[in-house]
RNA sequence: CGGGGCGUAGCGCAGUUUGGUAGCGCGCACGGUUCGGGUCCGUGAGGCCGGCAGUUCAAAUCUGCCCGCCCCGACCA
């Protein structure tokens, strides 16, 4: 019973279903009927509104501003890109119809066909686009730089809880600029952005680098991206920022009178991070008894658990609960109000403790009569085990509580620092390339593992990558920025074709 | 779109081969018991068995058609 685990299968025994169960033990999200559609719960997407609150702070303080365009897309839009179209077409949801009429056999069926059909925006370059060319007239009107909070659909035809949906939520920030100069450093500057959220925020190590031709979005010049490890060494590509150049300019004719009154055609960026992250956040920290959020995204950072039962005065727990409750929220950490949640159903104590526990609360303060009369509380960290209790003076906790906050987020992040620097390898011949990513069951590590990491150089082409894509499931997920991997920098042979190669890159299995 | 699986109580499943009054576990409600730890006992509520049609005295069970979801692949934030 001691080292019973509160979810099942384990990580080591099935790393996958592990997943699905912290999902559902923690009550973030569960399946709807909805085809590849996910029904988000008040806690799950409470993790996904505190990455907005934090990510929405981010942009407006880089002078983003936040608009809204439609979620339809009328089809000749789309078509204006030709990689853009051909890239998204497989996974466009598209509404001929405007109305429902009752059918001979009594159910209902779509009439009134539209004149041209309408797509679901799975992005929205080409709409926004259509806005941009109006709004840009002159050099003066640049940069534009607009952000937008919305769903987006893709049809999937594999999905997963958060990582992979039909429906998702994401920003999509887009800007012109004057300059492919200008529209590169905003590229940049939203990439480097991007890996700040994922460190300091979500405590999801990242590495940035930029993506090959082959994983490109459709139409862009260049991508840039973040990646990060997950438990079973795949990677999770966490955010994009794209490098437009003039491509869609071009087709969606947004043009400026410069300076020298030449009309030219502006640089474009767009970029988006999406509720991906909050499936990265649960593969990146949860346990085997749960998920463990970082107090940057907690939806409450202290549960207080009143402990009533044996209380001769339970009105006496309740006030000193409450008396707390309004001290703590007085407090504020990473820039917002300290959220402290008081459990006062009337459930069993250990079902009680157990349920905060999956839940991934980062602190959990047990408060009852012994408590009361030597006016202290008693205290449970989510990184530590969760026997692993004491108590203190109440005073001392709340004065130090934004400190073990943050003492949490910093172990959290360490941690998952350690398990990339613990997986990543550097690579020097096809051989052992392979061997690295044989999927294999490792004692004591998740199971399936995959591998992890491998900086190895590389020469090839699009046409390599596919095949050892297909051969080995691996993948190039970046080629990692100057500062990022030391030591995978230095000039090197290419290990499939021996052609010289600038750098090492960065191949994993990738979600 | 190709291959496989599954639709029976809120959830997870048995029952279907051999047609004959719809079951189990968990959860839920109520009562008691326990409680600084996911307690135990009892009572109870809840289902035209995915849909339509057929065979039959009789269909969850047999036949046909349809619908939906899940898993594996190609594709992808």
């Amino acid at each position: 019973m001691a080292d019973k685990t509160a979810i099942s299968p384990t990580r080591v025994e099935n790393y996958p279903e592990w997943y699905q169960q912290v999902i559902a033990a923690a009550d973030l999200a569960e399946t709807s009927g909805v085809r590849g559609c996910m029904v988000i719960k008040p806690w799950g997407l409470s993790v996904w509104e505190n990455i907005k609150r934090d990510l929405d702070r981010r942009l407006k303080a880089t002078g983003h501003k936040n608009a809204y365009f439609p979620l339809f897309i009328p089809l000749s839009y789309l078509a204006k890109e030709a990689e853009h179209v051909e890239g998204f077409a497989k996974e466009c949801a598209v509404v001929t119809h405007h109305r429902l009429e009752v059918g001979p056999d009594g159910g209902l069926v779509p009439a009134g066909k539209l004149d041209e059909p309408l797509v679901v925006r799975p992005t929205s370059e080409t709409i926004i686009g259509e806005s941009f060319a109006r709004w840009v007239e002159s050099h003066r009107d640049l940069p534009l730089l607009i952000n937008q909070w919305a769903n987006v659909v893709r049809w999937e035809m594999r999905t997963r809880m958060f990582l992979r949906t039909a429906e998702f939520l994401w920003q999509e920030g887009h800007t012109a600029h004057a300059s492919s100069e200008e529209a590169m450093a905003e590229t940049l500057l939203i990439h480097k952005l991007y890996a700040e959220l994922a460190e300091n925020v979500l405590a999801m190590p990242v590495v940035s680098g930029e993506k090959t031709a082959a994983e490109r979005f459709p139409g862009a010049d260049n991508t840039f991206t973040i990646e990060a490890m997950m438990q079973d060494r795949k990677a999770l590509q966490a955010g994009t920022a794209h490098f437009l150049g003039q491509n869609f300019a071009k087709s969606n004719n947004i043009r400026f009178t410069d300076k020298d009154d030449a009309l030219k055609h502006a640089w474009t960026t767009s970029w988006g991070v999406s509720t991906r992250l909050v499936g990265g956040v649960i593969m990146t920290h949860s346990d085997d008894d749960g998920f463990v959020c970082p107090p940057r995204l907690a939806p409450a950072h202290v549960v207080l658990l009143p402990i009533l039962f044996k209380a001769e005065n339970p009105a006496l727990v309740r006030e000193y609960c409450e008396a707390l409750a309004k001290e703590l929220r007085d407090l504020t950490f990473g820039g917002f109000p300290v959220e402290v949640e008081i459990d006062y159903r009337d459930i069993s104590g250990g079902e009680k403790l157990w349920s905060w526990i999956k839940k991934g609360v980062p602190v959990r303060v047990e408060v009852g009569p012994r408590d009361i009369a030597k006016n202290s509380v008693f205290v449970g960290r989510r990184d530590q085990p969760h026997k692993e209790k004491k108590g203190v003076d109440k005073s001392e906790f709340v004065k130090t509580l934004p400190a073990v906050l943050q003492s949490i987020q910093d172990n959290l992040l360490a941690r998952a620092k350690q398990l990339q620097a613990d997986n990543t390898r550097i690579i020097d011949n096809e051989k052992d390339f392979v061997d690295y990513f044989s999927v294999e069951t490792q004692p004591g590590k998740p199971t399936p593992i995959h591998g992890g990491f491998a900086l190895a150089h590389f020469a090839g082409d699009s046409a390599l990558e596919e095949k050892l894509k297909k051969e080995h499931g691996v993948s190039v997920r970046c080629i990692p920025n100057p500062d990022q991997l030391a030591g995978s920098h230095e000039p090197g042979k290419c290990i499939f074709t021996g052609l010289p190669a600038a750098q090492r890159v960065l191949w994993a299995k990738a979600y």
